[in-house]
DNA sequence: TTTATAGTTTTATATATATCAAACTATTAT
DNA sequence: ATAATAGTTTGATATATATAAAACTATAAA
């Protein structure tokens, strides 16, 4: 018997609301969304290229991105890469990103 | 070949993302976790006794929640039953009730 | 070493949101 | 008829949010 599956840790549901959240707003649907697709690493640049969206608004939703722990950055020059934490999101809330 | 998968409607988009911002929400989450759970309708009031919010918030939340057609309610007597519409959120997004 | 580029932070602003008390509406009970 | 009950709506208020311009930081290129 699953005990979490009776009582969900306070965290988990807190993390979910974060991804609700994160994913109400169509700017950081859009980005989570282009993200999942591509299956992989993602520029900001690059990104911003596809959601149009001034660079400080998009520093600022990549920031909530990161800080809700949906997303991690890694930086390279002077140009940072976004990651999507699927396995993440999936173990929380398995087969949301695939119906987005 | 599914058009829906290549590209969702906008209104789908919307609807998604009115669905996560309800859940966004602590008090929403809870009134829509306890919705599924019971697995019918329930009365406001009863609605009010598990989840501890003031009734005019209540009464809010539940607007909310209603107005974006993630509910329905029926009024009998002096009283309000509120229904969740499973099949409407399942048919968006599949399995995301069970895994609040 | 100067300049350009990528992205962040700050500041300002307008709007949205959550909350609750108080007044209100409609229905049921006395 | 009057009082009680269930729920809504209206203010008022405090806080959160999204947006973008401008200043800033750090790195790479000339």
């Amino acid at each position: 018997m699953n005990i979490k599956q009776l009582s969900p840790d306070v965290s988990e549901t807190q993390f979910k609301q974060q991804i609700f959240f994160a994913l109400s707003d169509p700017g950081r649907y859009k980005i989570v969304q282009m993200l999942y697709d591509v299956g992989h690493e993602m520029g900001c640049g690059k990104l911003n290229q596809h959601v149009e969206i001034d660079k400080s608004t998009m520093s600022y939703h990549l920031r909530t991105l990161r800080e809700a722990g949906i997303t991690t950055t890694r930086t390279q020059g002077r140009e940072k890469y976004v990651t999507l934490n699927v396995e993440k999101i999936e173990s929380e809330l398995p087969g949301l990103l695939e119906n987005l």
